[in-house]
DNA sequence: ACATTATGCAATATATATCTTGCATACAGA
DNA sequence: TCTGTATGCAAGATATATATTGCATAATGT
């Protein structure tokens, strides 16, 4: 499942993929790994990218596309 | 780092660390590394313990416990 | 038309989260 | 004292997050 709430954060930062995986470690294909859903990453990583885009961990990654959300 | 909160969550719900890690689908161990800190756990499974413990992602694991805080 | 930038997708390699098993300690109850 | 429960710690195995590389496409500017 597609997150969306990051993308939209990071683009309104104005950042790109790649420029976001420089700021917090990564490679590009990771975030576009976690944009695109079907991953799953690590805590550290969300909170990197939440502290990036000045948001928390639930602004991103909470009630949105976490598997048997609707179950 | 040690996660309290997490410790004091699963206490509240009267659960052993055994029982978490079978609710969420993991082993004793995990739960208890992630307890003892010095762990990196998955968002899945983050998101796991807190609908297991009626918690928020911000509730269990944030600004608690990740590297640079304060920095 | 050409070059550049941003993104998607995929295969292979590496790092690490998680499992499995086992042992040790502390504590509560019979 | 003995037994069962809850937890901590550690070594080796397995699954998977992440890296690396490469190619394809759309959009933009010259």
């Amino acid at each position: 499942m597609k997150n969306i709430k990051l993308k939209v954060a990071r683009v309104q930062k104005d950042l790109t993929q790649e420029e976001l995986a420089d700021i917090v470690g990564v490679t590009r294909q990771t975030i576009g790994m976690i944009e695109a859903g079907n991953y799953n990453p690590t805590l550290n990583l969300c909170i990197e990218i939440c502290k990036a885009l000045d948001k928390t961990l639930n602004d991103l990654f909470w009630e949105q596309d976490y598997p048997g959300k609707n179950a």
